[in-house]
RNA sequence: CGGGAUGUAGCGCAGUCUGGUAGCGCGCCUGCUUUGGGAGCAGGAUGUCGGGGGUUCGAAUCCCUCCAUCCCGACCA
């Protein structure tokens, strides 16, 4: 490609809306470019690289035996309706009208489309295992879009799904996928970790997620640092205590005593006027229970609700529904800032690790009064005890080995097990060995395409720009001719090397455009390509050009006709 | 949807408080010079000042209203 005929809109500055370094980075190198909220246009720089990663993803998913489909963007409301998602999905599910007021949605995903065709292609245990892959556009009208393709209402997925004839066999195909995901991820030079997630509401029973490691991520990743144990925060259990250390509390060393606690509200208050450990003192939060009414949950000051695992819990209505101030006060009589599981008349759930507190602090359910010095069974009894709270650095690992340490990710790949739950829905079966019809059993697995792209730029880029990695770079090398308008010999040596590149199978860019250096150089850097050829008559003196990679301090001099092979040798 | 902010040329911004008919830098076009790190000189084009309504002799500026976008909280590839 010659620079002169590309779309090669760069931007010297930052646009003022664009937050996190990617998006930045794809603006400014002309990657990307906003149509509206959530919508952007992909520039030839852009699709370049986009195309790299959908090749990778398409390479390891045919090798992995899974067969391409492609299904129509817009889907009938019956099949949603069939699954019961119509109902479910709520506000992000892109809904609409065709002219005979019939409706449709835009597919956030497509569980019920390849259903819907598995039920009428396939009917013997024969046909199974399958595994059908797309590479399609999907619309989830997402609240806030953000972060620009990191987190768009309109953005590429591959998306797989596949069918068995029983637990087994899914077990297996998910092994695959989970295998197929680590080559992909590492064949794109992405500094990545699996890690066990939630199922949610989808059911089943096993999930990964795949999570590119950057500060700007928006999840949190747990990590053991003596094991390989990974999980999202949302799933990680936090232990009670060390394996093998003390479980019960320790010993009352205080009394049980009110304290008149005004302007109180907050733990850090409590802990600031009061003196009192943070360790020491008690959250108590109140949710609406399965049962009706309220139930409280409790845990340490310092400890956060996992809302996850509160929602799991039997006794507490999903989704969960925080209490309003007024059903508090209607219930205890105090507000939040003074409640307490001391004379409180509601079930009580505590956190494992406040089951092992002693002589702590807590709200007196009464306005501006704290119990301190309280313990469990001696001032009142232990309630039911659970995991409801996130981890937080340097728990122990949930595997017994190490502790815990707490990292951003952004989710760029997810496996699922999906069980029989939409087969199910949507009725559809196959013959077993036996004759019988049964459901199938299947997964599901996903990679977001776009937001890879993304993700790949937080993890490679410097001032100057974006540093791809070769998989994934729009250009392999970038030539730049030095005063090509005055040198005959440079255009001429620029022309048949770019040529010479080009017939080896190698992306090439030439720059030709008519401008100075400077400004090559700095766009070069800026759009980020890994090999940068410049040819100018000081190193042809010497039978020498200069090559230079993306991320070197400084340039070297190859010998002219050696540097097909270099430059073959260097990309990787 | 709640909280905060912004909307002026393609991009980044000033002008708004104190009303007088729109400006700076970059980019763009033409010409000449320049050509190993975002050039110089000369000339030039580009604005429903987010939309609508109001106040006023006069509105980018004051008032009302609507819209859009961005940032912080509840969703997910």
């Amino acid at each position: 490609m010659r620079a002169s005929q590309l779309l090669l809109s760069t931007l010297k500055e930052t646009p003022a809306d664009a937050e996190v370094i990617s998006h930045q980075l794809m603006l400014r190198a002309g990657m990307i470019r906003r149509l509206t909220s959530g919508l952007y246009t992909w520039l030839p720089m852009g699709l370049r690289t986009l195309r790299k990663v959908e090749r990778v993803v398409r390479e390891e998913m045919d090798r992995a035996g899974a067969q391409e489909v492609l299904m129509p963007a817009v889907q009938p409301a019956e099949l949603w309706q069939e699954s019961g998602r119509w109902e479910q999905y709520g506000p992000e599910l892109l809904r609409l009208k065709d002219r005979h007021e019939r409706d449709y949605c835009v597919g956030p995903t497509h569980e019920e489309v390849i259903t819907d065709l598995v039920r009428k292609e396939i009917s013997s245990y024969k046909q199974l295992p399958s595994n059908f892959y797309q590479i399609q556009t999907k619309f989830r009208d997402e609240i806030r879009p953000r972060f620009g393709v990191m987190r768009s209402r309109e953005f590429i997925m591959k998306d797989a799904y596949s069918f068995h004839i029983d637990e087994d066999s899914l077990k297996e195909t998910y092994q695959v996928m989970y295998d197929t995901y680590v080559r992909i991820f590492t064949r794109l030079g992405l500094d990545f970790r699996p890690v066990i997630a939630d199922n949610g509401s989808i059911g089943g029973t096993g999930s990964h997620e795949f999570h590119v490691l950057a500060e700007s991520g928006e999840d949190d990743i747990v990590f053991s640092t003596a094991s390989d144990y990974a999980a999202n925060i949302e799933k990680a259990e936090a232990l009670p205590a060390p394996l093998g250390s003390d479980v019960a509390p320790a010993a009352p060393s205080e009394e049980l005593r009110m304290v008149d606690t005004p302007e109180t509200k907050t733990i850090a208050a409590l802990v600031e006027k009061h003196g009192l450990a943070i360790e020491k003192t008690i959250k108590t939060l109140m949710v609406q229970a399965e049962e009706g009414g309220l139930i409280a949950l409790l845990v340490r000051g310092d400890h956060e609700l996992n809302e996850i695992k509160v929602e799991n819990l039997p006794e507490v209505k999903a989704p969960l529904t925080m209490a309003t101030e007024d059903e508090i006060r209607a219930v205890v009589g105090a507000g939040p800032g003074s409640l307490g599981p001391v004379n409180l008349n509601m079930p009580v759930i505590v956190d494992r690790s406040v089951a092992l507190m002693s002589d702590f602090g807590a709200g007196a359910n009464i306005d501006d009064k704290h119990y301190f010095g309280i313990n469990w069974e001696r001032d009142l009894p232990l309630p039911k005890v659970a995991d409801i709270r996130n981890v937080v650095e340097g728990d122990p690992s949930p595997d017994g080995q190490g502790t815990l340490s707490i990292k951003r990710g952004i989710e760029v790949g997810h496996v699922f097990q999906l069980g029989t739950k939409y087969s199910e829905a949507m009725n559809a079966t196959v013959l077993g060995d036996d004759g019988k019809a049964v459901h199938p059993w299947m997964g599901c697995y996903g990679i977001g395409v776009t937001r890879v792209v993304a993700s790949a730029i937080e993890q490679n880029h410097d001032e100057a720009g974006i540093t791809w990695p070769d998989a994934l770079a729009p250009f392999e090398v970038a030539m730049v001719p030095m005063n090509a308008h005055k040198s005959e010999r440079v255009r001429e040596t620029a022309e048949r090397l770019y040529n010479e590149l080009k017939a080896q199978g190698i992306d090439v860019l030439l720059d030709d455009r008519d401008i100075r250096p400077g400004v090559k150089f700095a766009d070069q850097e800026l759009i980020g390509i890994p090999h940068r050829l410049v040819i100018g008559d000081r190193s042809l003196d010497k039978g020498e050009l200069e090559y230079k990679g993306r991320r070197d301090d400084e340039a070297t001099m190859v010998p002219a006709d050696t540097i097909v092979d270099f430059l073959r040798s260097r990309i990787g």
